[in-house]
DNA sequence: TTGAAAGCGCTAACAT
DNA sequence: ATGTTAGCGCTTTCAA
C-alpha cells in the first residue's frame, strides 16, 4: 500500500462528507473556509452531515495545503521565572481569541536551546513571540526572515519589539537612595547575554552619575535566588549600603543571605529589586522597580497578531516605562557615618 | 494553478535534497527516518546535503502521511500560579528531549476553555497532560478515547494519573498544630472543582478529627493573594488560633491582610500553605506543605511519553507523597488561654 | 540498497 | 453556486 494506512483510527474526511451531502469535496471544503460563497442550504446539508459523522478539521493537511498552521510561539529563558508567566498567558489568551494555538519553547538560558526550538517549531508556526531572547542578532534576524517575530525586551532595528524601558524606575530609585544619604550602590548584574540587564546596567549608570552615587557592579550570571544568597559576601566586602538587584528573585536571595548573617534590612542596608514579580511577599516587602510582564505581553501578542491579520511587517518599537514601587526594604535612612 | 503557490518563501524540500545528492526522493526520506536501511555513505551526502541546503522538515506534511505530529500538548488552568511554572517546564524539557514540541493552553479556571482548549489541540498533538483539570470526568474520558491523556491532580479510574497525596504533609501539619496547643483551626478552601482542593479537605477533616482539632473551613474560590487577604475578616471572627491555606500564594495574601491589621504572625495566629511555591520568600517565612510540582511534571512527562513510544496506554497511578516544613509561621506556642 | 509511484486530507485555480 | 483537477511535502509499498 502506500501512504498512510491508518491515521487516527476512524476519521472522518471531506469526502465522506461529501458522499453523505451529495455533493463534492471542495463545497464540502468551502462550506467551512468560505461559506459565503455557498448556497446557505448546501451549507447547512454539508454542516449536517458534518456534525452527524462527527467530523473533526484534519490540521496538517489544511496546513500543508495552504502553509498556514494557525500556531504561534512563544519562547521564554526559564518558564520558572516569575517575570515569564504573566506574559506567557496574556500571549496565550490574544492568539487564542484570534484562532491561534500556541507552542511554548524554554530555552533554559541557553543560546543554541533556543535556537533548536526556533528552527524545529517555525516549520508550524505563523509567528514567534521571543521573550529575552539569548540567541545572537543574525540568528533572530534569520528567523525573522522566514516567520515574523516579535521581540520582547530585546532591541533589535527594523523588527517589532516590545521593550521594558528602566530608566524611570532607575532614575527614580537612584533619587530614592540619594536622599536616604546612600553614596554607594552594588549593582547585582544578570546574565551578560541578557538585553534587560544591559539596560538596566547603562540606565543605572547614567542616573548615578548624575547624582554623584558610586556603583559597583557584580556579576551573577543566572539570575536566582541562590545566587543573590552567595552574592552576600561580595556586597558586604564592597561596602556599599544599598543594593540593586537585577531582579526580584535575586533581591530576595540577598535578603536571605543577609538575614542569615543577622544583617538587618533596611536598617544596615538597602534593597532594591527589579520586575515587581515578588508583590509584597518578601521580607521585608521589597522595594522594586515595576516592570508590568503582561503589559509586555499584551503588547507582543497585538503586535504579533495585527502583523499575522494584515499580512504586513512591523518594526514597531513599543516601549513600556517603569516606576519606583517603595515599600519596606528602603525605609531607613542612611546619612554618611550613620 | 492548483494546490500551494507559495509556501514558506523558500522552503527547502526533499526534492531539493534529492537532485543536490543525486538520489531520489525516497532515499532522502529514509536517510532521515530509517537511516539504518541505507548505505552509511549514502546517508553522508543526503545529510551533508540537507545542512548546505538549510533543510528543515515539514512536520505537516509528516503528519499528513504518518498521522503522527510530534507534538504534544500541557493545559493547565493558570500559568500565572506558581505552582504550574516548574511542572510546565519539566513537561517541556523532557517532551523537547523526547522529540516533541510542546503545546501550552491556559483554561483560565474555566472548564468551557478547557474544552475548547484540548478539541482544538487534539487535532495536532500525540497525548495531553492535563493538570488539575476543570473539565469533568465525561469530557475527560472522551479525549482520552481520542489522545492518551495524563493527569496530573486528578483521580480518574483507568486513566495514567500523578496525584500529590496531601495527607502525608496535612498529618504533620495537624500535629504541629496540636503540639502548639491550637485547638481550631481555619482552611481556606481553593476552588470546588479542584480535585487538590477536595483532597486537602479530606485529609485536614481526618487528621483534626483524630487529633481532637476543630476545623472551620472557608471557601475562597480561586486562589489568589487578594482572595487570602480578604479572608481575614472571617478568619477573626472564627476566633481560629490557625489557619491552613490552600496554597501559599492565598497564605501570603493573609499574611498580608493580617499585617494590614497589626497582627503578629505566628505571635497572634499561625498560618500554613501548600505546595512550598514561595519558598521562604515571604514574611515571616511560611511554613508549609511541600507539594514538587517539578517532580509531579517529570513523573507526568514520562507517563506520557512511555505511552507514546510504547504505543500501549497505562492506567499507572502514580503518587508523590509530601511532608510538612516548618517555617517561622508557626513558631510561637498557643496554649489553651495563651 | 535504492527508485518509482501512489496517496495521506485538504485547498484553490479553472471551468462550468 | 458547484464540480474538476492538480498538487502541498512527506512516507511507504512494491519492484528492481
Amino acid at each position: 500500500m502506500t501512504g498512510n494506512r491508518k491515521t487516527a483510527s476512524t476519521s472522518v474526511t471531506i469526502g465522506d462528507i461529501a458522499r453523505v451531502a451529495g455533493v463534492s469535496r471542495s463545497t464540502v471544503s468551502r462550506a467551512f473556509s468560505r461559506p459565503e460563497l455557498l448556497n446557505p442550504e448546501t451549507v447547512r446539508r454539508v454542516k449536517a452531515a458534518a456534525d452527524e459523522l462527527g467530523y473533526v478539521m484534519n490540521h496538517a493537511a489544511r496546513a500543508l495545503s495552504t502553509g498556514r498552521f494557525g500556531n504561534v510561539a512563544v519562547v521564554v529563558p526559564d518558564i520558572a521565572n516569575p517575570f515569564f508567566p504573566p506574559l506567557v498567558r496574556r500571549v496565550q489568551t490574544l492568539a487564542d481569541a484570534a484562532g491561534y494555538a500556541v507552542f511554548l519553547g524554554d530555552s533554559d538560558e541557553i543560546a543554541d536551546r533556543e535556537a533548536n526550538l526556533t528552527s524545529r517549531l517555525s516549520a508550524q508556526v505563523e509567528g514567534f513571540v521571543l521573550a529575552s531572547p539569548r540567541l545572537d542578532e543574525d540568528r533572530i534576524r534569520e528567523l525573522d526572515a522566514s516567520r515574523p517575530v516579535v521581540l520582547v525586551n530585546r532591541d533589535i532595528e527594523g523588527l517589532a519589539r516590545v521593550l521594558i524601558d528602566p530608566s524611570g524606575g532607575l532614575d527614580e530609585a537612584v533619587a530614592h537612595l540619594h536622599r536616604l544619604g546612600h553614596t554607594r550602590v552594588v549593582y547585582l548584574s544578570g546574565p551578560r547575554e541578557s538585553w534587560s540587564d544591559q539596560q538596566r546596567r547603562a540606565a543605572l549608570a547614567r542616573a548615578a552619575g548624575r547624582a554623584g552615587l558610586e556603583v559597583i557592579v557584580q556579576e551573577l550570571g543566572r539570575p536566582s535566588s541562590a545566587g543573590g544568597r552567595d552574592a552576600v559576601g561580595g556586597i558586604l566586602a564592597s561596602e556599599a549600603t544599598a543594593v540593586i538587584a537585577f531582579d526580584d528573585v535575586v533581591a530576595q536571595g540577598v535578603m536571605a543571605g543577609l538575614a542569615l548573617r543577622g544583617i538587618d534590612v533596611p536598617r544596615d542596608i538597602s534593597v532594591i529589586g527589579c520586575d515587581d514579580t515578588l508583590a509584597s511577599g518578601t521580607h521585608p516587602a521589597l522595594t522594586t522597580i515595576s516592570a508590568a510582564s503582561a503589559a509586555a505581553g499584551d503588547a507582543a501578542a497585538e503586535l504579533l497578531l495585527g502583523v499575522l491579520a494584515s499580512g504586513e511587517r512591523s518594526d514597531a518599537r513599543v516601549t513600556i516605562a517603569t516606576h519606583l514601587v517603595v515599600r519596606a526594604t528602603t525605609e531607613a535612612a542612611h546619612t554618611i557615618g550613620g
